[in-house]
DNA sequence: GCTACATTCAATTTATCGCTTGAATGTTAT
DNA sequence: ATAACATTCAAGCGATAAATTGAATGTAGC
């Protein structure tokens, strides 16, 4: 086995590989698309204890995939930067296309995702543009303040029940949340559906749109 | 820990990565994007038993990344699409960008990647098609055969101090080799450079070029 | 059917990973 | 300074992965 400058890299990249081999760390960088956050909050959301977060947090730092900064006592989390979510992109391509397993749970759990025709970036601009479609953002408040799509109202699921006149203009809503396997939007779609008012899911979530280059309201 | 649908697709995603995190399986996926391989070529390629290649193809097709087909006494391996080209280069480039040893080795071993200044694909198709460079494959004849690009002429490196006088008709030419990381090219427009003939690298390799979509000439 | 050969499987050892627990570090506020 | 708190470190245990070896499977060709 020599030493030469391929095995060195290949050996870096397989850290990267390595970093994004458990679940765990993949919900955590889905949640860390949204906005930075700190090493607790971010145990609470996915359901570790803080000290198992941090270090899954110092295995993705090591692999290029986050980056942290101190604020006063806490250390902020976030990606490393807009590569992070084509890399995840990438990953969850692969899976769709290539894994029998990925297919058998989106048909089972995401049956509507078919049926539902998500709705393009392009197609998103388009409308806006032309004020036929109301953009709704079903993620918790403090996600959508740290960045949104231009002109998006937010409705977190929880309160769309008793919030859904807000939305009865008669205009089509496209509903996103944190990204393609985020099944906020999938049930604010199903929710609207059936109150009467038409409703379509973006294709992707925040963060693919940031990456994308896209424009957005940020705080 | 609930099994909900999130929870399934990421522990499926996180196989993949899995699958990325060892450098022999890196160097395994850049060999099989040349062409597809038998199980003993590939092993002897990577410097590998065959019984551990072996192990190693069926991680790698467990996770979606390879496919095979049998003919006759052999098992040829292959990239299972397009998407795992494009999964590579987000994982090369979220290492390029944000792992400092990676940019070491880079500026060590490839101290000429900064001022060598590599062609994109749209500069090459556009000059060849004005016939003002000369597109040279330094790779092994058995990979140019399988599939390279339109008007290329193959020189392996080993052979290209013997043939160069094929080369001095005045025009630039422009290398490339398995990818980003592959050295024959860099070796190769070194060697044009110092007898004095204009040499530039193609800023990736065929499975990028493949990849993007671009005209091939196949088997 | 039998032999040759490519590939895969099974068993083993060694190393690494994931999670828990409890202590240590470093920053803020009094 | 000291107390309070967020985060990280260190040690330990069970589980998983990598490489080796030798045996088993399956196909081709006679």
């Amino acid at each position: 086995m020599s030493t030469g400058p391929k095995q060195a890299l290949y050996s870096e990249f397989a850290a990267i590989g390595r970093a994004l081999g458990h679940p765990h760390r993949l919900e955590m960088l889905e949640h860390l698309g949204q906005r930075e956050r700190g090493v607790e909050a971010l145990a609470q959301r996915v359901g570790l204890t803080v000290a198992n977060t941090s270090q899954h947090l110092q295995h993705l730092r090591r692999a290029g995939l986050v980056k942290s900064r101190r604020q006063g006592k806490f250390v902020l989390y976030s990606l490393a930067d807009e590569s992070v979510t084509t890399l995840l992109g990438a990953l969850f391509q692969v899976g769709e296309r290539n894994l029998a397993e990925v297919d058998r749970v989106l048909r089972g759990y995401f049956s509507e995702r078919d049926s539902m025709e998500p709705v393009t970036p392009e197609e998103l601009l388009e409308r806006t543009r032309e004020g036929l479609v109301t953009v709704l953002d079903v993620r918790p408040p403090d996600e959508f303040a740290a960045g949104h799509l231009p002109g998006a109202i937010n409705i977190p699921l929880s309160e769309l029940e008793e919030r859904v006149g807000e939305l009865a203009d008669g205009r089509e809503v496209i509903a996103y949340c944190r990204g393609p396997y985020c099944v906020l939007s999938f049930e604010a779609v199903a929710a609207l559906r059936e109150r009467g008012i038409p409703a379509r899911r973006l294709e992707d979530g925040l963060p693919e749109w940031r990456a994308a280059g896209l424009p957005l309201e940020e705080a």
